[in-house]
RNA sequence: GCCCCCAUAGUUCAAGGGAUAGAACAAGUGUUUCCUAAACACUAGAUCCAGGUUCGAGUCCUGGUGGGGGUACCA
């Protein structure tokens, strides 16, 4: 039984004794009491005076004094208004250094397997490369799986590649028209690139036919449908639906060029997945949900052939699902990725990383699953993240204002070997060790910038000015983990010994306070599925280390026992980092 | 038009209805004969506006202002 949980029982008993109340634990506000005052825990007692019909104060008192009482471990109180602060006896902050110490992974629960949750991230489209919101999906979405896991769930992560429709054709048509049969290997890109291009050079062909057709006479809307490039995509798509083998081939061909570049950014950064799903895959499985739909009535079909599903009973509008020429929608392909997981894992949860800008999607998606008798779609869990914006807004592929993964990895990566080269402590590196430390503290900037942030918010990404090195970073992060095992290769760390009976030094219990909080946090940050609480403890910590450091000696210690401590304090705080770092998906460096 | 989300120092982010709203960056100042100064210490600086609920509101409710997103036979 954890403190806290001792605490708000003890508080209930004192309270029932003293008022013959009986509240149950939600009912006591107990949290840690503020730095600058004394204690440890504090109990807001003013919920409580409607029954004690006493002063606030009195009513802290009372229970203080009941609750010093009943629990030994507690040295003292104090009263401030309505706050009773409690003063815990360091004999309990020397035994969780123990229980850390014991601990195989401190803070983790052990996986049940059959909590099982489906957790898709990435999705990306196979027509252009991935950019900076993808960087934010795939951090995320990797990150949460850790957290999910650390917390005792069986987590399955999950892609679904968007390798079919008509962005996809868009690019198959460009490649075909102007590519001259040129590969990859030609041009020495990417193949994500390559293909990514000729997306963008259709988009430019494709606006000019508009802006011509505009020009002789035709109202701007009615262009965009009759200009020739995309009336020739469309037929493309319904060729490809109907299984035409040339184009099939085409398909086949470039997506491989994509998928073999979309590799090698994951594999750069640090994110896999246990299983993939392709839309091309799936989306005959939503088109027989459609069918299944509209014999039942649920869905019901117009004039010109294209079926819809009618949402007005939920305020919403009517929604697409079939096209008039039988072609299928991202929400067709979704209904059946949708189903094939459940029938795949029957999970307790089908969570979906995916911005915010989807939230209506799954909405809609929930509602139809729902209307075809699908009870499993309560389970659905989208976890709607914000957008990365940059200083002059949304980014626009055709501004040129794309944040490319990429190169903003590649950028990353100089900045770390100028900012170490510049400190100059690489003795006795060699150019394998220094690779690995650029891209160690490269990453752990990049992937800390973007989790130290609550997911559902929006955030901010300033490419002109460079994600710093120093403060609330990854690397101020790494450097006191490096700092903290370069002190433990010097230490002999004793094993066998006795802290009984020590006394510990303010920032030596401020250390083991937080790290005391760190089974909750996991527990927490896991329910709110939100990384960004993880990173922010982990800096905390830290920060908590380095005054700790700053203000006492460690190896130069006189006193045996406290050098032991404080070496063994040392190790564990390490050891914390090291664990919160990993769910984020950031390593830690031996030396920087 | 209708629907959803957001608004905190100059900037980027914190704050489970609780005490004097925390950090970091930027600005200014200090600390290395001492375990890694990618550090530490100090100074200055903020809850969009108007009401309401509450013992207590950055947090909940109503209205306003400002930003973002959605509402496509795009994904």
């Amino acid at each position: 039984m954890t403190l806290e949980n001792q605490l708000i029982s003890n508080a209930i008993k004192a309270i029932d004794e003293l008022y013959s109340q009986q509240i149950d634990s939600k009912q006591i506000p107990l949290q840690q009491t503020r730095k600058d005052l004394e204690g440890d825990y504090t109990i807001v007692v003013f919920g409580f005076v409607r029954f004690s019909k006493k002063s606030p104060e009195e009513t802290a008192k009372e229970i203080g004094e009941k609750m010093l009482l009943l629990m030994p471990i507690i040295k003292s109180f104090n009263v401030i208004k309505g706050f009773l602060n409690f003063v815990i006896h360091d004999a309990y902050y020397l035994s969780i250094l123990q229980e850390i110490k014991d601990a195989e992974q401190y803070g983790f629960v052990s996986v049940n397997e059959k909590d099982k949750v489906v957790l898709e991230y990435s999705a990306p489209n196979t027509n252009k490369p991935l950019h900076l919101g993808h960087i934010r999906n795939n951090l995320l979405g990797w990150s949460v799986a850790e957290l999910l896991k650390a917390s005792g769930r069986n987590v399955i992560k999950v892609n679904l590649i968007n390798d079919r429709g008509i962005h996809i054709c868009k690019s198959m048509l460009a490649w075909k028209k102007w590519g001259e049969n040129t590969t990859p290997l030609d041009t020495a890109q990417k193949g994500d690139k390559f293909v990514g291009d000729y997306y963008v050079l259709f988009d430019k062909k494709y606006k000019e036919e508009i802006k011509q057709l505009v020009h002789q006479g035709m109202e701007e809307d009615e262009a965009k449908k009759q200009a020739p490039l995309i009336i020739e995509a469309q037929e493309m798509l319904q060729k490809w639906e109907a299984g035409e083998k040339e184009t099939f081939k085409l398909w086949t061909t470039m997506n491989q060029w994509v998928y073999d570049g979309f590799d090698v950014t994951y594999s750069n950064m640090g994110v896999d997945f246990d299983k993939v799903y392709y839309e091309s895959q799936t989306y005959l499985l939503g088109k027989e949900l459609v069918e299944e739909a509209l014999n039942k009535g649920i869905l019901f079909k117009k004039e010109n052939g294209s079926i819809w599903c009618d949402l007005s009973d939920e305020g919403m509008d009517e929604k697409l699902l079939l096209r008039a020429d039988g072609t299928s929608v991202y929400m067709t392909q979704d209904l059946g990725t949708a189903q094939l997981r459940y029938n795949d894992y029957e999970p307790n949860r089908l969570l979906y990383v995916v911005g915010n800008e989807q939230n209506y999607h799954f909405d809609v998606l929930k509602i139809i699953l729902k209307k075809l008798g699908r009870e499993w779609a309560e389970n659905i869990f989208h976890l709607s993240y914000g957008m990365v914006e940059l200083p002059e807004g949304k980014m626009k592929s055709r501004e040129g204002t794309v944040v490319d993964a990429d190169d903003l990895m590649k950028e990353m990566y100089d900045t770390a070997k100028t900012t170490t080269e510049e400190l100059g402590k690489i003795d006795g590196f060699n150019d394998e060790d220094l690779d690995q430390l650029y891209k160690t503290v490269s990453l752990g900037a990049l992937k800390y910038f973007i989790l130290k942030v609550d997911p559902k918010k929006q955030m901010m990404f300033n490419p002109q000015e460079s994600i710093d090195f120093n403060g609330n970073t990854g690397p101020f992060i790494q450097y006191t983990y490096a700092r903290i095992q370069s002190i433990l290769k010097k230490a002999d760390l004793k094993t066998g010994f006795s802290f009984d009976g020590l006394i510990l030094q303010a920032k030596e219990k401020d250390l083991l306070k937080q790290m005391a909080n760190y089974p909750m946090l996991i527990k927490n940050a896991a329910e709110n599925l939100s990384p960004s609480q993880v990173a922010n403890y982990i800096f905390d910590l830290v920060k908590t280390y380095n005054k700790f450091y700053q203000e006492h000696s460690i190896l130069k210690e006189t006193d045996k026992e406290k050098k032991q401590f404080r070496i063994q304090l040392s190790q564990e705080v390490s050891q914390i980092i090291k664990s919160g770092m990993g769910i984020l998906g950031i390593n830690v460096p031996q030396r920087m």
